[in-house]
DNA sequence: GTGAAAGCGCTAACAA
DNA sequence: TTGTTAGCGCTTTCAC
């Protein structure tokens, strides 16, 4: 087993209430003892277990870090934020994820408060009506959340409804009036519902009529066929969109693919707009438009956030700090006439 | 704060001993006993805390998962597996990611283990000469390793050399003969070396020479000018690389786009074949190519074994486990005419 | 400057 | 069946 205090304390000859003092506040002890102990410290490559310390009730310096998945690399990007902060100030990181499921995120929460994290970053499927937060707010240890855009609750987030509302005005400008929003369970995501709200503005102070979301199951392989249809050409017989906003960029850039395949060709068919800014989408062909939200800053932040809140220098009364998102312009937006006409073909590119 | 198993003794009229086995062993209580402690549980909405259940020195159920970063989709894709059956389990998960940096690498394992994790799921940047691995080997928690490719310590991976033998031979098949492997950096990563061994036996079965890799700063988010220039017109007079297999697909994509850039088009100018599978890359225009390691499996392997080793059921002799890699053909591999010449062009695709 | 001892929340002998 | 108690590794009074 590994030493502890006690074995210290024999080999250097001391008590155990010494060696602790040695650990934890040298200039309290004898210098010729501080060496002995530091001596024995090394010689028995002994390191204090946590466990001691947080059942002594201390902080446990342990955080806790609820996310819904992490196949999105928008919550990979947060959590790479948060580590970095995180290792740096000596604190360690209980992950779990949810997959957008109530049951997982209140069975996370509750394992974390059990195991006495000194708080919790979270990103849940929404924020304003979910109980446990009450309780959190109540009791639990103190959370900040993480891309839940409300002002209810302590959250470091974008303001999503500006920002769709911001992306969807740049379609506008493009010359784009059929515009389709494309989301995933817009019950499952707060953010959904909120870009949505923004999309509907944007598009009615241009005097356009907003369309109802299409929710797509974006996990699939592919592109479900009637959805496919639904964008080439409407059930209905009203003309196509030309352009499409998507609540995420994973969607949109499954979304891409799928019109590819049907020889739809992107941008000069359809322009596309994401959400998120991923990395991974300025490596695609063209680029990927996107509303970019500054995932690893919204991580640090909110890891700040959390530990101004701990330490009770949480001076700053608003709780919600909202950070700017910006636009991408990519190459997945084609500017058509603002007669509404089909959009123009680019010239054939020539080959080098 | 939180109530303890005291307040339910006291709520509930009896000792803590009673109460203690009304939850870990309800059977040795009167049901009417257990009825009483279990309605003093709800009443308090009480949890154990696993803080003091540690300290006993029983099992933590808290497992320490090492990773390089979480930038990289891979490291993302094996965590889910992992998450995946340790949640279900009833296990935590601790997480500290390390950046490929050895002092960053003992340090998490030292902070893991002084929180006395039961087990450790790992990737470090090089297996074999990993004097902490020894160090574990002996004292340390159990660990099992991921993605290291290391017949000297327990191990789940693919077979790093064979596969990129096999997608070099790919590309061989298709007529490339002058192939060149880039990678990050080579002295990071035992996968890397170990895939470039793979790369120059394919080489030199088919009678080719294997170059030296080229190593690229892949997070910078352009491609050097100097590499660009090696991989369109080579310094020293050379005829240029027909094909490049990249050590990895984050960095295939990288090189696609700077590539592109260049107005090199991928496949016509140039093929490339990358390394991980990343889900990602099915998105690319065109596919990426790429050899497919299943990372989500390798993550849910990596646990099965880890929890067969702290229950010592651990019968299987091999310390290391194998598992299939595939070979996705994407559609950025070009066929070159065998003579060597250069890559045909594809004739200009007409527009839907 | 140092040590003895209590106690954090829990489990597991051992007693009753 | 239930209670009493020791002890896990540590910090922190309170004496000396």
């Amino acid at each position: 087993m590994n030493p502890t205090i006690k074995d210290v304390a024999a080999h250097a000859g001391f008590s155990i209430a010494t060696v602790s003092r040695a650990i934890n506040a040298p200039h309290t002890v004898n210098p010729v003892t501080l060496e002995k102990v530091r001596e024995a410290i090394a010689a028995l490559n002994f390191r204090p277990s946590p466990l001691g310390r947080q059942l002594r009730g201390e902080r446990t310096r342990l955080v806790g870090v609820v996310l819904p998945t992490l196949a999105n690399p928008v919550f990979a990007e947060c959590l790479q934020g948060i580590d970095e902060l995180a290792s740096a100030q000596g604190y360690r990181l209980m992950l779990m994820t949810t997959q957008y499921d109530a049951d997982r995120e209140r069975h996370a929460i509750e394992t974390l408060r059990a195991q006495r994290v000194d708080g919790l970053i979270l990103t849940v499927a929404d924020a304003d009506t979910h109980p446990l937060l009450d309780e959190l707010d109540r009791n639990g240890p103190r959370y900040v959340l993480m891309h839940n855009d409300t002002v209810r609750r302590p959250s470091v987030s974008v303001d999503n409804r500006l920002a769709a509302y911001d992306g969807v005005r740049m379609l506008i400008a493009h010359g784009h009036r059929r515009i389709l929003m494309l989301a995933g369970t817009l019950a499952a995501s707060d953010r959904a519902r909120l870009r949505y709200t923004g999309y509907a503005q944007a598009m009615e102070q241009a005097g356009l009529t907003p369309m109802p979301a299409l929710e797509i199951d974006f996990n699939a392989d592919e592109l479900a066929p009637s959805v496919l249809a639904h964008l080439t050409s409407p059930a209905n017989g009203a003309a196509r969109p030309t352009a499409l906003f998507c609540s995420n960029d994973l969607l949109a850039m499954v979304v891409m693919r799928g019109l590819r395949r049907a020889r739809f060709e992107v941008p000069d068919n359809m322009s596309i707009l994401g959400f998120d800014g991923l990395a991974m989408g300025e490596l695609l062909s063209p680029p990927l438009a996107s509303i970019c939200t500054p995932n690893r800053e919204i991580g640090c932040a909110a890891w700040e956030r959390l530990i101004a809140r701990l330490d009770d220098t949480y001076a700053d009364a608003s709780l919600t700090l909202t950070l700017p998102h910006t636009l991408r312009e990519g190459a997945t937006i084609a500017a058509i006439a603002s007669s509404d006409a089909e959009p123009r073909k680019r010239s054939v590119q020539a080959l080098p």
